[in-house]
RNA sequence: GGCCGGGUAGCUCAGUCGGCAGAGCACGCGCCUGAAAAGCGCGGGGUCACCGGAUCGACGCCGGUCCCGGCCA
């Protein structure tokens, strides 16, 4: 049986799951964390430091260029390859990440229909020119009435994403699987649990590992990084990053405004977080008001059985 | 001391001719299948600095007071 240790952002699962590892002993780290991915941004993605690395082995860091745009369903073969790996030699894999869509779809049977880079850009081409997706979300009403039941009328992104693969593969969006509100028996056999820490406390850390991320130097990693390489759309949106950015373009002169930004971002992905892994009724919390590591007993306890 | 701005939601600020007080962010509650650290929805919040006045009716007009910023002395 594998384990899997959830939970928002700040909330310590790096470190328990590096605590967890020596306790175990045959277990390998496989990270859940859609920019952990990115060779390069490590300060701002709180990438497990090389030490740690070289004393669990890690999976799924540093597996893409920060020029590749990565998704979820490249997401999905990794991890569920790098599990292979970890079976064949005969260990078990320790999932740790806050990506929740990139959890389920490691571990639930997700199918993801194909891109359509054409179908894309002719529906982005349709929004620009009619001033807006009402039409759009008409069209999909129509040939695809449970997609646009989940979707809400303003949300282009999605709008767009369902009518890209019912106009390039003829199926309807929703006929690749009931969505992500189903959860049933994992198809990666895997022990979940959750980290869950009081809001405020969570927020002072956040706090915290900013102003860490600053004195670790991310601003000088950000801009090695942008002179260095064409960062793509995806990292570059991560958070800080997109905001030393804004700073180093003079958008945000003052450094300490970028940061507090930084920070607010942070806390308002913590709560998206909570939000989608407290709907999962399979996960196992393990609350402190303090120290995360404090529930490493509880945490050991749960997966000794 | 004089002159000119300004004081409206936790923060930054809109508010037309006097007619039920607004936005963004924050905060709270949610949604979610190839960007997910993305994208989207809903909600709670107000002594409109204070006192007085004219008006059917004032955040807005008139008088005064306090506070903040700038310029001049």
């Amino acid at each position: 049986m594998h384990l899997a240790l959830v939970g928002p952002t700040a909330s310590g699962k790096s470190g328990l799951a590096m605590s967890v590892a020596h306790a175990l002993g045959d277990v390998e780290i496989v990270s859940i964390d859609s920019m952990q991915v990115y060779r390069g941004l490590d300060i701002g993605t709180a990438k497990p430091s090389t030490r740690e690395r070289a004393a669990v082995p890690h999976h799924l860091v540093d597996v893409a260029e920060p020029s590749d745009e990565w998704s979820v369903a490249q997401f999905q073969r990794a991890a569920r390859a790098a599990i292979a790996d970890i079976e064949s030699r005969g260990k078990r894999a320790l999932l740790v990440g806050g990506t929740g869509l990139y959890v389920q779809a490691v571990i639930d049977p997700l199918t993801f229909p194909p891109r359509d880079a054409a179908a894309r850009a002719a529906l982005e081409r349709e929004v620009a020119s009619s001033g807006g997706v009402e039409r759009l979300y008409a069209e999909l009403t129509q040939v695809d009435p449970d997609a646009a039941a989940r979707i809400e009328p303003s949300n282009e992104r999605r709008i767009v994403r369902a009518l890209e693969v019912f106009r390039s593969t003829g199926r309807r969006f929703s006929s690749y699987g009931p969505g992500v509100q189903t959860f049933g028996t994992p198809v990666v056999p895997v022990h979940l649990a959750g980290v869950w820490l009081p809001r405020a406390l969570l927020a002072r850390r956040i706090d915290e590992r900013v102003a860490a991320m600053r004195d670790a130097g991310l601003v000088d990693e950000v801009r090695e990084l942008v002179a260095s390489t064409a960062l793509s759309r995806t990292a570059r949106q991560a958070i800080g990053y997109q905001e030393i950015i804004a700073h180093l373009d003079g958008e945000t002169p003052d450094l300490d405004d970028a940061l507090a930004r930084t920070a607010d971002r942070t806390r308002s992905f913590a709560r998206r977080q909570r939000m989608w892994f407290r709907r999962d009724p399979r996960i196992t919390w393990v609350a402190t008001h303090e120290n995360p590591c404090l529930v490493l007993p509880a945490l050991l306890a749960l997966w000794s059985r």
